[in-house]
RNA sequence: GCGGAAAUAGCUCAGUUGGUAGAGCACGACCUUGCCAAGGUCGGGGUCGCGAGUUCGAGUCUCGUUUUCCGCUCCA
């Protein structure tokens, strides 16, 4: 099977057994907009939880917070997301080019100028040093044409800047016959406004004065709450809050099943060191996200490392941690030291001292911040691509298994009476009663025993359960374990013993 | 956003030069078998993505539209 293959199969067969779902689909769905289904939210669940106490319980200088998807809108400012993303776009349709429509018609201008200072210097050559640069452009009749071209086109834009007005913008680009640079033609799509954050009404008056977006990040909701929580939880530095929260990007293009999403869940920590200790943070930051990773046991040989050579405006140092995807190795994880970037820019802007009195220096600083930051969907992604398998058995059949890691997996255990009468349905209850408190379990008694197993694995469920006629005499049970197939004859007593030993969580924290 | 392809039952698909919507699997009931998906009987389920047009008549032809996939493009 190709990695393509794989993807569409993948897919299908998340729809298939629950996991996701395209959203609103009676509708005609919605492009980049997913739901989970009863055994995803449970796979979710598991892999927020497996971080949530990764990072709070095993960091005691670590903390959670849960903010709001709403917030100031200056809070947007601040961290610089209103500045940098709200561009009027248009295309090319034979180059399949973008460009920004404004930069486009800049460069026209710049075009202009340069003519009209090119004929300034042939004055200057020609008059040397006789030469009145006022009175030529007064009076030399290409100069005074191309600066009324240059007035004209730059009144135009103005207007169009300040009135953001997208159809003026292509009438400029049409009347002044801008070419693509790269195939030469006039061949445009319409002007349209990119916004990476989604934007909503905040008022009842909607006059639009008040306009709330949806956090396009997390990290933000961290940054504001910084002084509450290091007040009111006595924290010292160094120390990290921690969030898991939906966030919100109104992407060009979404695509990717899950792995593009324009409503996404984020689960992000932000820790604050004393300027000058960052990049150490960073490194020991980098260490820790991929040990987590790795023991989950998924291989090591599918995570990287992938410096960012450009960095972003408030980084001094990002990496990503990439897996092998079915599409190839794509970010999965962010690490970067953000400087003092998003708490100075809060302090400037909302006047509040946001600063830490480090009482070993005997000064006080805005606390520098090194971030990891990892896409929910994107993990619950790569875990579920990684487990699915194929394989072949003997007598050429083959089966669908998901060998997820047993403490993420959705259902721990099925309880199965090998047959739906001799009171086995019955005896099966019991065993439910037995363990239904400690697992996520599921109860069948439907179709022929092998097809119920076929059913089990390709959920991931771990261990099932049979209970057989010898049941109702030694009882003992069959646990059959998901990945190797073996049975093994169990006293019912010991079932909770032996099922926990390979489901707990707690052995997957311990690794760490 | 641009270009290409696709859309028929829950799933995978068939459907002839335009002439009364089909199969397998799945699903429900009952019977049967009983440790690795395949037994029997009966049954439910589709205004063929949506909207127009051509036609006596459209799943089939034309146009538009929506969604999905692929390739560009974009990506803090």
């Amino acid at each position: 099977m190709t990695q393509e293959e794989l993807f569409k199969v993948l897919v299908a067969h998340c729809k298939e057994y629950g996991f996701i779902f395209p959203s609103s689909e009676i509708y005609d769905g919605l492009a980049a907009v997913y739901d989970y289904g009863q055994m995803g939210v449970e796979l979710k669940n598991n892999i927020k939880r497996y971080w949530w106490e990764a990072m709070t319980r095993l960091n005691e200088n670590v903390v959670g917070i849960d903010s709001c998807v709403f917030m100031h809108p200056k809070t947007w400012v601040a961290s610089g997301h209103v500045a940098a993303f709200n561009d009027p776009l248009i295309d090319n349709k034979d180059s399949k080019k973008r460009y920004r429509a404004d930069v486009l018609i800049e460069d026209y201008l710049a075009k202009i100028e340069e003519k009209i200072a090119k004929e300034v210097a042939k004055g200057k050559k020609r008059f040397g040093d006789s030469f009145d640069e006022a009175q030529f452009r007064a009076t030399n009749p290409n100069v005074l044409r191309e600066q009324a071209k240059y007035d004209e086109v730059h009144g135009r834009y103005k207007a169009a800047e300040d009135a953001n007005d997208l159809a003026a913008y292509k009438q400029i680009i049409l009347d002044c016959e801008i070419v693509d640079p790269i195939s030469g033609t006039r061949n445009w799509t319409d002007v349209r406004q990119f916004n990476l954050m989604f934007s909503t009404q905040g008022s009842n008056t909607g006059n639009g004065d008040d306009v709330l977006y949806l956090r396009p990040e997390t990290a933000q909701g961290i940054f504001v709450e910084y002084l509450n929580v290091q007040k009111t939880g006595h924290m010292k530095i160094p120390f990290g809050i921690a969030q898991i929260g939906k966030a919100f990007r109104n992407e060009i293009v979404a695509r990717q099943f899950i792995f593009r999403m324009k409503e996404f869940e984020q689960m992000e920590m932000e820790f604050f060191v004393r300027p000058g200790t960052e990049m150490e943070w960073f490194a020991k930051w980098k260490e820790n996200r991929m040990k987590w990773h790795v023991a989950l046991g998924m291989g090591a040989e599918n995570y990287r490392f992938h410096d960012h050579e450009k960095l972003a405006h408030y980084a001094n140092a990002a990496t990503d941690i990439e897996f092998n995807f079915p599409f190839g190795f794509k970010e999965l994880e962010g690490i970067h030291s953000r400087t003092d970037f998003d708490l100075g820019n809060h302090q400037k802007l909302s006047g509040k001292k946001i600063q830490y009195f480090d009482p070993d220096l005997g000064e006080s600083y805005v606390p520098y911040c090194v971030e990891t930051s990892i896409g929910v969907d994107r993990m619950f992604l790569a875990v579920l691509s990684h487990s699915y398998n194929v394989e072949q058995l003997e007598g050429g059949d083959s089966r669908v298994v998901l060998s997820l890691p047993a403490p993420l997996a959705p259902v721990k255990v099925a309880v199965l009476p090998l047959v739906k009468k001799d009171g086995l349905p019955e005896l099966a209850q019991e065993v439910v009663d037995e363990i239904k408190y400690d697992f996520a379990y599921q109860y069948d008694e439907k179709d022929s025993i092998g097809k119920r197993y076929r059913r089990q694995d390709a959920i991931g469920t771990p261990f099932c359960v049979t209970v057989d006629n010898d049941s109702l005499n030694d009882h003992c049970v069959t646990v059959r374990e998901r990945d190797t197939m073996q049975q093994e004859r169990v006293p019912i007593a010991e079932l909770r013993a032996l099922i926990d030993k390979k489901v707990n969580m707690s052995n997957l924290l311990r690794k760490l």
